[in-house]
DNA sequence: ATGTGCTTCAAACGTATGTTTCAAACAGAC
DNA sequence: GTCTGTTTGAAACATACGTTTGAAGCACAT
């Protein structure tokens, strides 16, 4: 019952109401009200409220990070000096990220929400936090997508990541939601592994699609740019 | 200097506003003295700041569904009742989208993070509108692709148009910040235009990649799932 | 038991928000 | 010119926010 219940319960709290409504449409009073600790706590032990949000991506991101950069070690100790595939690469973030510990049942999706939230929501602090915090994994991972695909120019592969961000960070985010559609319209039931599944071939293929063309195709009969 | 000239005012200031910060982050006293009107204004012309963004959007959407409705009238009469390409398919809508009459150079790319906020961000009342608004072009839409995929199986089709959602929505909603770091990076100018033909081949390939296994490829040591 | 350092608490602070009010300004019809 | 309905204007409204304050509570070493 010492201080770090009440910090953990902040954090919960926040992680959850960050992920479901956004950064500034969340109130540290919504937040101290959920976690039933005095609003003035959350000022005490953590400074401010952008204090907060940097604590609660620290809190899953740190571990992480940590746990990619081992996954990448052996990755690169398996290939044995020949470059990674695109696909091993993918499927060793993948990986890392399902096989995280998770608080709860919620955890991956809370996980993929907040990093979506933290690219979209124009936070300037947040992302200048991540930035100088968890350069190293990040630029990492860059790198091994850059060895991957040389056939791809700068340019092109620059997009393309920003691509399977996107594909990845939306649909994982808002995955619960999904599933929902998915069991009620289908009859399905879908876990975040075979999410994970569907999405790294869709993925691989885009990377990997024929350099783009910047005219549409020849049926279409209106030109472009 | 009739009553259009201040809602249309207000609608640019907003529009822009919106695009650049948010809803949440945008007050409404920003957005009446960037349009140079009294702040009362928002709530007689409009009524209330949720209904402003609802006419934000429905400004711009309205003529846009039009466009894209016509458009696909076109493609269907000029495939002559066999179903379109996928190729095809999304052509037709990026093309609707970049031709749209702009009101300014930065028309199109605000037009598309609007579109992006508008998924991303989870105000309710904003899903709510669009839904019962813009119901018909978005389901003739995804009846096309549909058509255009009949190798896939309902449940991958639906993650795909999933993971194409998430590319387009996260990309469009963060394209200027994307664009700053490709500026100062790659010393490269980009436009909306280019954005879309290098985004259309990725989808494109993603959605026809071979079927999903559902087991990560053999060189991996991890079993998932 | 007493004092000490950390933590909690209720209350208040100042500021910013969306919205309302009501008088003044305006345009067009008579 | 006067009346009428619409639009603008400055000011205030109530509410919510993040943050600060200072007293009370607590565990624990002395």
């Amino acid at each position: 019952m010492a201080q770090s219940d009440t910090v953990d319960r902040i954090l919960d709290a926040a992680e959850e109401l960050f992920a479901e409504r956004g950064f500034s449409e969340t109130s540290l009073r919504m937040i101290t009200s959920k976690a039933k600790v005095n609003l003035a706590a959350v000022n005490y032990h953590f400074g401010s409220k952008n204090a907060l949000i940097h604590a609660v991506f620290g809190r899953f991101l740190t571990p992480f990070s940590a746990t990619l950069e081992k996954a990448f070690d052996e990755l690169e100790v398996r290939c044995d000096g020949k470059p990674p595939t695109l696909n091993q690469t993918l499927w060793v973030l993948t990986e890392s990220a399902v096989r995280m510990p998770q608080r709860n049942e919620k955890g991956i999706s809370i996980f993929m929400r907040l990093l979506g939230l933290a690219y979209t929501q124009s936070q300037g602090h947040l992302r200048k936090f991540l930035e100088q915090e968890y350069s190293e994994p990040f630029s990492r991972f860059m790198r091994l997508l850059k060895e991957a695909t040389p056939q791809l120019s700068a340019v092109d592969r620059y997009w393309r990541i920003q691509f399977m961000l996107g594909a990845t960070a939306f649909t994982m985010s808002s995955s619960d939601a999904l599933q929902d559609i998915l069991r009620n319209k289908l009859g399905v039931d879908t876990t975040v592994q075979e999410i994970a599944a569907r999405l790294v071939p869709f993925l691989a293929a885009g990377m990997q699609a024929q350099d783009a063309v910047l005219t549409p195709p020849a049926e279409s009969k209106i030109p472009v740019a």
